[in-house]
DNA sequence: GACATATTTGCACAAATTAGCAAATATACG
DNA sequence: CGTATATTTGCTAATTTGTGCAAATATGTC
């Protein structure tokens, strides 16, 4: 796919403030989380939690595990924060000053 | 406001394609452009470009400066080049390596 | 098998988003 | 002033998105 597109799909993914406060919840957790317990941090039913979940995985942000009936969740740490430098690099520009 | 939520406009705000792609082109063209000719890079209407420049403006991607009729913008390039490493940084956890 | 827990899926709905077109506004220029 | 160019705004339509609830599925436990 169009690589512009890939990468709008990502920040996309990242600007909505639940999945957000997913990103940020397992940022701080050391030890990846299952579902429910990332379900704490933002107050919608479970279904929405379990749906923003799966945007998340769709777009690469986060890795998934099945472990018994729970799903458990990890960040993609270095990836997306290489994506993320690569714009900002982007962005900045030749000059770094 | 929200420094979360915040965050999340801007990533919004970056996330969509002809944004994005507006973002790109400036990234890329040494000199500030007018809208017009920012209108090229993405294939939409005139309302449609000046209505997406104005939620980069509103949510500090892009400066936009007032010359004769025309609105001259550039990128905030330092600024979002932070935000986004800062973002990355947090992603990414303690550990660097 | 019966039941509890974890998660997903189907459906419905409201709100937000994107886009285009025509009209309005602002400014330059003859 | 009349006209051309640049940009914004009002309106509308089509699509997407976020959400909740109930039902379905998956798995563990007694």
């Amino acid at each position: 796919m169009d690589p512009q597109q890939e990468l709008a799909d990502l920040l996309k993914a990242l600007g909505e403030y639940n999945r957000l406060s997913l990103v940020y919840r397992l940022c701080t957790c050391s030890a990846p989380q299952n579902a429910m317990c990332l379900c704490d941090c933002c107050s919608v039913d479970a279904s929405v939690t379990s749906r923003h979940l799966k945007v998340l995985a769709d777009e690469g942000v986060v890795e998934v595990e099945k472990k018994g009936r729970e799903r458990i969740y990890s960040l993609n740490r270095k990836d997306v924060a290489n994506k993320l430098r690569t714009l900002a690099a982007q962005i900045e520009g030749p000059q770094a000053n």
